[in-house]
DNA sequence: CTAGAATGCGGACCGCCGGTCCGCTTCAAT
DNA sequence: ATTGAAGCGGACCGGCGGTCCGCATTCTAG
């Protein structure tokens, strides 16, 4: 019983409700206020359609960060440096901090959505379980392993959206230098 | 035009509707199921009555907040070690971040409903500015001026409500080690 | 003490939104 | 062409934050 494949009017409005989220979560400035009945009528389907495919809000917002996500994840799941596995650890915890806060200027208002998406914490998403574990695995290998999995919960924190979000909106900050400092704040936790 | 005083039966309502909230967020695991009609009802109150004392949700969990960290602020503004302006800057930054990361984990709940208030981020509220000041300050004395308002922010995102929510329920990190490891965290940023 | 005005009370009511339901349509395997 | 399953869509539901306004309580001036 592997699931069988979509309908192909299906798929159509599947690919329909994602284009028409990414637009309107891009052109509204507080993510809460895109509606499910806004996303349908958008995409030209009904509210049921969106549900149907999705299950619920947070998976519509899910759908659409793992799109964009996946090159990166692919990347990171490599062995090619400076991301993959064989890239030497000082090195690696760097470019993974990099690349997150690069991902996250990229997709500011989308990732904004995720993270303040409803009641599920943020930390219990297979996203978050997976950042973790790569961060932990290469701070594993750089100093006392029973700090990893803390360490990487810092850097975790230290990239969160809403965060990112004040220091270029209400801040003013350029990207650069925030992807500055924090690689020199990395790099000063390293023993 | 000093505002007047507040009327007795407006007063002692207040009084009401605080003490019920904060048993009933106390008791909800989830701070979104804490409804306005409840708070009213269990404070023996008009809904009405509720909105004109706090304004609005995030108005009345504030108001919560405010009060519980009332004695925390009083020391931090005050000279004496080590929390106050007196201390020597190495210490008050250790102890700062120790505080707050004790004041959240005595009052998890409360906090946690606060940050993940309504519209408004955190970071906009004057509660956030308040902490932000303070720890720049800190820093300040200690390194890179520049940064100081920068190592603030981390410093905040490290101990923010849901962070400490997942490392003590989720992974069953007792307080002591949580305070512990951020007392070396601290300390391994400074030069 | 009284009387009038000001302030506050409370719960019915509103608008909005996420999510469900179900009769009807469309697809695709035969 | 047939037929049953998969999908569609929009009316509908329940619950929430927030408002409104006729009535009650408190304060103050005389």
């Amino acid at each position: 019983m592997p699931p069988r494949k979509p309908r192909s009017d299906a798929a159509r409005n599947r690919e329909a409700a994602l284009t028409a989220a990414e637009t309107l979560f891009a052109r509204e400035e507080d993510a809460a206020r895109v509606t499910m009945d806004a996303v349908a009528a958008a995409a030209g389907v009904g509210k049921g359609t969106l549900f149907r495919a999705f299950t619920d809000r947070d998976g519509l917002i899910l759908a659409l960060v793992d799109r964009r996500s996946d090159a990166l994840r692919a990347r990171v799941e490599g062995d090619e440096p400076p991301l993959g596995r064989a890239a030497p650890p000082r090195e690696r915890v760097v470019a993974l901090l990099d690349a997150l806060v690069t991902f996250k200027l990229d997709n500011r208002r989308l990732v904004l959505a995720l993270e303040q998406g409803g009641a599920a914490s943020p930390f219990r998403s297979p996203a978050y379980g997976w950042w973790h574990g790569a961060l932990t695995d290469a701070w594993r290998e750089l100093g006392d392993p029973d700090d990893a999995p803390f360490l990487a919960h810092l850097m975790l924190a230290a990239v969160r959206a809403d965060l990112i979000e004040h220091l270029t909106t209400a801040e003013g900050r350029p990207p650069a230098e925030i992807r500055d400092r924090l690689t020199r704040y990395a790099r000063s936790l390293m023993p």
